[in-house]
DNA sequence: GCCGTTTTCGGCCCGACTGTTTTCAGTCG
């Protein structure tokens, strides 16, 4: 089992830690956090492509020495380098980073005075009141390490774990920023609040929010928005207070940052508080080469300001064009910006179609008329109903003999809307054989499907691909659900080889769908670059399970874009002629299709005469 | 340790806030 890239990145993170607690050349340490994240979010397996003996490929941030330890880490499982710090100092001394108000520094100075190696040994110098009495620190800090120590995600047997840090979906935290965006509305001159950090740039959880207002300079209304956040009934605690910056922490357990601006730094201010750091620091970089100094407040030449009420003067002014915030994760889109290569990223008014929804025929509380009503409001052109399929008992799931009522009906109220096609179709399990839950006879009836794993999520990364690719050679597999079946904070993603899966399906005309569940967002942003690059086409699905859900293609459309995804990478971009002809070319393709001649047409009336089911009242 | 829109060496983003100080180091984002 080759080591998976977020062991190697984890290492990375380790030296990291533990080069900056020695004091090494803080350009070092930027070097190996940078890499760190680099290698845990690569989409491939690098362990892998060492173990075929194959080149790595060539990653900015990944120069000669740090691609070697790279291979000896994902060869050997063990990086030397680590081992020889270790001799030096311990590895759990990196925990204490964990608490706030403990970095390099500190943690070296609590060693090197009270011989603290670990969680355990800080508690016990904490409730000692040994703490206090080092210089630099004080009372305060030390009750902050008790605090910190008393939650239970920081308290780990062996204190040798880093606590993880708390992350909500997207649509959770929309539910608490609301409300306190209403709050502070309103207040006298402030011009602008808007919602920057990792939200603006789409991230699919958020671990903190960063709001970011606006007022006419000097700073007119700093004192009376900060009064009025601090204010907010749902604070649980003041982190820290200023003139122009407060942090607090709500009682939802999530950190809020503000931060007040003159208007004329909207943009510079916007730029700088949406991210990522890394991208920040590389838009800089490129600011110190042309004489510029990029700051929150604008772009200086010297002590003149010469660009900053904008974020596109922001990138002129380094010679780039506008990098949408989605791309802004520092992962090629400023060589891509300077190539012109950025892509023209898919946006909500794209999308055609949603191919994924579920009806009170299953586990959907909807009815499919109040669904395509909904689908007729948004605008558009199609709507699958996709209920699920008998294997899955829990959701009703459909037996042949339902599932051609369901066609049926579907077929009458076609007749009726106008406008709106609503897709026969069918959300069908995919066996642990990798058959499919249907037989060919009902599914060559379905104008599409969509198929999916929904048991037996602990075979084997080997196992578990092989039976999706054997689904995938069913003439009427045509999109791949939630791929891995992750729930987000809930449930890890089962183990299966996603390069191989793609190139599966590109061969053999299939399709991923990206799951615009807030819980699901299956494909990450990650898997939708590979889909790009491989050539695959992804379908930015809701699986709605109630109408208000087929809101939830934004999150899906949010994702897509992290994932650099243009409207020609999409499949529900297209007209329904356009995608019944992307469709079709997987059933032409397929020797087991009833498209080829060999294959009768009237094979549904023989199996369903077989004495199972009910014979349709006309072919459908 | 990385990298080249000053290219193989020399530079690498920048400011706010806190706590412990009495002018600033350390931390954070």
């Amino acid at each position: 089992m080759p080591v998976p890239n977020s062991y190697i990145g984890q290492i990375f993170s380790q030296l990291a830690d533990l080069l900056e607690i020695e004091g090494a050349n803080q350009f070092r340490v930027r070097a190996y956090r940078n890499a760190a994240q680099i290698v845990s979010q690569w989409p491939r397996s690098l362990a892998e492509i060492i173990a075929r003996g194959d080149e790595l490929p060539k990653i900015a941030g990944l120069g000669k020495d740090l691609s070697g330890k790279v291979t000896e880490i994902a060869t050997t499982g063990n990086c030397s380098l680590l081992q020889e710090i270790e001799k030096r100092i311990p590895g759990q001394l990196s925990t204490l980073l964990k608490i706030p108000g403990l970095g390099p520094k500190r943690v070296l100075l609590l060693r090197d005075c009270l011989r603290i190696e670990n969680l355990r040994d800080l508690k016990r110098a904490a409730q000692e009141g040994k703490i206090r009495e080092l210089p630099g620190l004080g009372p305060k800090i030390e009750r902050v390490i008790l605090r910190e120590l008393r939650k239970p995600q920081v308290e780990l047997p062996g204190s040798g774990e880093a606590p993880e840090k708390r992350r909500m979906p997207r649509q959770t935290a929309e539910q608490i920023i609301h409300p306190l965006l209403h709050w502070l509305e309103n207040v006298l001159d402030v011009k602008r609040l808007i919602v920057a950090g990792s939200y603006r740039r789409g991230q699919e959880t958020v671990g903190d929010l960063d709001l970011l207002a606006t007022c006419d300079s000097p700073l007119s209304a700093a004192d009376s928005i900060m009064e009025r956040f601090i204010q907010y009934e749902e604070v649980a605690s003041v982190l820290a207070r200023g003139r122009t910056k407060t942090s607090v922490w709500l009682r939802s357990g999530i950190q809020v940052d503000l931060r007040v601006i003159p208007e004329e730094s909207y943009g510079a201010a916007l730029h700088y508080f949406t991210g990522s750091k890394s991208h920040n620091i590389a838009v800089r970089a490129l600011g110190v080469k042309k004489g510029l100094k990029i700051n929150e407040y604008g772009v200086y030449r010297g002590s003149r300001r010469i660009a900053g009420s904008t974020e596109e003067q922001v990138y002129r002014a380094v010679g780039l064009p506008y990098i949408e915030p989605e791309l802004r994760e520092q992962k090629g889109e400023i060589e891509a910006a300077f190539e012109d290569h950025l892509p023209s990223l898919v946006t909500l008014q794209d999308i055609r179609g949603d191919l994924h929804a579920h009806t009170l025929a299953t586990d959907g509380r909807a009815t499919i008329e109040e669904l395509a009503e909904a689908a007729l409001r948004k605008g558009y052109q199609y709507l699958s109903i996709t209920d699920h399929t008998r294997h899955l008992t829990v959701a009703k799931g459909l037996d042949p003999g339902r599932l051609l009522e369901q066609i049926r009906k579907i077929d009458q109220i076609n007749e009726k809307l106008g406008d709106l096609r609503v897709l026969k179709s069918s959300e069908v399990d995919i066996l642990e054989n990798g058959s499919l839950d249907l037989p060919d006879e009902i599914l060559r009836e379905l104008d599409i499907t969509v198929c999916s794993v929904h048991y037996k999520f602990n075979l084997s990364r080997e196992k578990q691909t092989e039976r999706i690719i054997r689904a995938m050679d069913n003439p009427y597999f045509n999109i791949l659900a939630h791929a891995t079946g992750r729930l987000i904070g809930r449930r890890p993603p089962y183990e299966i080889d996603m390069e191989r899966l793609m190139l599966a399906a590109r061969e053999r005309h299939c399709f991923f769908e990206l799951n615009s569940q807030p819980d699901r967002l299956d494909l990450n942003e990650h898997h939708c670059r590979l889909a790009k690059e491989l050539g695959v086409k992804v379908a930015i699905s809701t699986d709605a399970h109630h109408v208000s859900e087929l809101e939830f293609m934004r999150y899906g459309v949010t994702q897509a874009r992290r994932g650099w995804l243009e409207p020609e990478n999409i499949l529900n971009t297209r007209s329904w002629p356009e995608l019944q002809r992307l469709l079709f070319s997987k059933r032409s393709y397929s020797p087991l299709s009833r498209d080829h001649p060999q294959n009768s047409r009237d094979s549904l009336r023989k199996h369903m005469q077989s004495g199972r089911h009910r014979v349709p009242n006309s072919d459908s």
